[in-house]
DNA sequence: CACTGTAAATATACAGTGTTTATTTACTCT
DNA sequence: AGAGTAAATAAACACTGTATATTTACAGTG
């Protein structure tokens, strides 16, 4: 037998290669990603991948692509999921739901944000699209309260001439800001990070009886320290 | 020939493997380590290394340990450089110190606090020395300035009842000092590594003309929020 | 000095990986 | 009906970590 008939073929292969990926990396962990794994599940033969990913890291770069746009999907309802015009509870919604994403995805967002992954990096531009979304909730939520009058900074180290260009590109896909806005939801961003992703190495023990309530502490720091009312 | 004659032997051949991991971390990045590639270069054959580690990841644990210890020193040199009782002047030293030596060391420290290797998980109880010590230049301050009575906070979400017990052994290796202290301390680090892990990481723009603004920013609100004078 | 036991290296082999090449087949279009 | 194309397989290459058996250099002892 060298090529199945249609009928008993897997449709829609590309997805169901993907599919089988974060299946296998949410059993055996990002870094045992394996092609010929894949393949033997799917039961077709591994080199059949290629007509799909033209090698590994091009399956790997479609993971992360869908992983950060899973992890925008969550940031925006959670966004929006805010009744009213109370934005800095939509500020709160939104860090409340990029912790409890990582949580529930812990292999995504090393996926996303680490480097578990032999010898791959990230090309850039490809990603820049869905992660500059995955973001933009933050950012128009820091713009909305920049334009309101209620962000208590108004200056900021500014970013390297040569890279303010990449901002511009970034402006394209994250949505429209201020340059400072844009600033703030980083500085807010590197803060949630580091905890979550010290969580999520489990290089921190759990405070409070939920392990949450460093978590809250530090959402108040940001709240106070950036924004007033 | 099956086995050379002492005399052209590597003398310290444990050493020299992981001197040789290095160099080939530095080189070609971390995840690309391998045992043949060193033992290649050693020219040595790839089992030789058994008998100096049991398998990769007792390599990959030396390597961490060794690299915990590189950090702490860095660590502990900055504190102890400063001379006089400015011990803001000491948190700020360590501060700049730990951004530097993730700069200098990138491969390390993805190596201590990222995932980079496939399938690899540090056994917490062996590495914990290394790692409480490389903590404890900064507990120490934060420590001596909570006696000064220079800690603005007084309290903080404590720790999951039995996560404290952890806590005892970390200060056995780490220096004593008050759980308040430990915990300031801790979200210090995740302030600080969030910033040093996104910039390891190419996933933030540098800030200012030297790329260190946006930490200067930081080390400034960490020194506001939780400290007096 | 000869002998023996041990430790450290090699040689070989196995199962796994990503990837390349050539080949075969199923399906589509003219 | 026949030709062309796309998608799969088969086989092979160069790697990887690791286990086993074997060989050898050296240290210690009678």
């Amino acid at each position: 037998m060298v090529r199945p008939v249609k009928k008993k073929q897997i449709p829609n292969l590309q997805e169901a290669i993907k599919e089988t990926a974060w299946k296998q990396i949410a059993e055996f962990g990002t870094p045992a990603l394996s092609l010929r794994a894949i393949a033997r599940e799917l039961k077709i033969t591994a080199p059949a991948i290629y007509n799909y990913f033209p090698d590994r890291d091009a399956l790997v770069t479609a993971l992360i692509i869908d992983a950060y746009t899973s992890f925008g999907d969550s940031q925006i309802e959670a966004r929006d999921a805010v009744k009213g015009d109370n934005d800095l509870a939509r500020l709160l919604a939104i860090g409340l739901a990029y912790r409890n994403w990582a949580h529930t995805h812990p292999q995504r967002y090393q996926l996303i944000f680490g480097t578990p992954i032999p010898g791959y990096e990230a090309p850039k531009m490809e990603v820049l699209p869905s992660a500059a979304r995955s973001l933009s909730a933050l950012v128009s939520i820091v713009e909305k309260l920049r334009v309101a009058g209620k962000l208590k900074i108004t200056t900021f180290p500014r970013v390297k001439k040569e890279y303010q260009e990449s901002f511009e590109i970034w402006k394209k896909y994250g949505g429209d800001a201020d340059l400072l806005s844009m600033s703030v939801a980083m500085i807010i961003w590197s803060r949630v990070h580091g905890i979550v992703s010290l969580e999520i190495a489990n290089n921190l023990p759990p405070f409070g009886s939920n392990g949450d309530e460093l978590y809250m502490y530090e959402m108040n720091s940001i709240a106070k320290q950036f924004f007033t009312e």
